[in-house]
DNA sequence: CAGTTTTTTGTATGTGCGTTCAAAAAATTG
DNA sequence: CAATTTTTTGAACGCACATACAAAAAACTG
């Protein structure tokens, strides 16, 4: 018993270490640059260790992106919660999409690569496909009581589109700070729906 | 002089039909499925041909991204020569950046690939500067002579954001057609600007 | 048609990759 | 400390690929 749990716990500790070195080789080089000499070397450990804790490469970069994708959902989830108004919560979603620290060209990239990945990789297509409905179901708490069903996904399509294509911009090295960012989509959303419901969401 | 003139002809030719050829294999398989092997078979012809009209993969690739780019173009530069009014005008580019035969989860990712291979390619890179630079000018040239600087920066943002993310959606399978994307980003455009300025762009 | 040049072929070569695995090293146990 | 199990190593293998190149085929020339 004692045996059992002493590996299980090198275990753990070892496939989160290749996990974080994963995702350090990852923003770097994006997901076509991950090699598994590099993310191994970048473990400070042998090429062959990745077979061992792992399934394959595949495996790795899936519990990466996995990772990765859990990390930021939390942030706005946390940033949501300490929201007061309605208004407040939209501000947390957006901003959450723009994290300040992660909004560089680097970053942006390597995101991209993953997209890109989805198209044959059905695992990665999952990933993105609840990351969408996550951003959806969060901007559905904020409107759902005030819009009808069409426009709301009218809404949500144009906001998702919207940071999406900021996020490429940047990739593209297009200036743009986190908060300029997340200050246009803002804009926008005032934009599209009418004064009455804009005033509402600074009460509820 | 004869013998130099049918030199060149074929080899012209040949390297048209490699270029369609790698187009081919590029809508089918992506930026990172295209190989040497597939692109020669494609064109009907033997894997060894590419390096006797190439300096290798990359040129090819790059001829190719650079002539779809082109055709683009010049479709959208068609429609607005064909519009009459300043709204008119926008209608014909931003339908043109939603081309009907191309606006599928197929291509989309092929474009995206190219967009995350712009990350470590300046050629990618500089191709893609260029088109949203000429997005950005054909926006203005509506524009210019009604918006300061600043609200056309905006705008321009906005919009190829917009139509970036829409590309982006439509990548993962999200179901939209090119007249419902271009239909969505000028009905944005229009609760970007006040009615007034709406107003004259029926008449110019 | 023979001679010459252009074009095409298919194989050979080298490279980088993911993965495997026997052996070494380290840790654990009695 | 010896025995056993767990963990790590690093070289070896197979595969896919881009490219080079000598030989073959075709086209052209006088």
């Amino acid at each position: 018993m004692t045996r059992k749990h002493t590996r299980t716990r090198i275990e753990d500790i070892r496939r989160k270490e290749l996990i974080t070195a994963a995702h350090r080789v990852f923003l770097q080089h994006g997901l076509g640059g991950m090699t598994t000499k590099r993310i191994c070397e970048a473990a400070g450990m042998s090429p062959g260790i990745l077979s061992y804790y792992f399934n394959g490469k595949e495996d790795v970069l899936y519990a990466m992106v996995r990772w990765n994708n859990r990390v930021l959902m939390d942030e706005v989830v946390a940033g949501m919660n300490r929201a007061q108004t309605g208004w407040q919560r939209l501000q947390a979603i957006v901003a959450g999409n723009f994290p300040a620290s992660h909004f560089d060209p680097t970053v942006a990239n390597a995101w991209l690569s993953v997209c890109a990945a989805s198209a044959n990789n059905p695992r990665y297509a999952r990933l993105q496909h609840i990351f969408y409905q996550r951003l959806g179901s969060n901007l559905s708490s904020v409107f759902a009581a005030h819009l009808p069903p069409p426009d709301l996904r009218d809404l949500t399509l144009t906001t998702s589109a919207l940071i999406d294509g900021l996020w490429l911009r940047r990739a593209t090295g297009f200036a743009l700070t986190p908060a300029a960012a997340a200050a246009l989509v803002l804009t926008r959303i005032e934009a599209m729906i009418d004064p009455d419901l804009r005033a509402r969401l600074d009460l509820a």
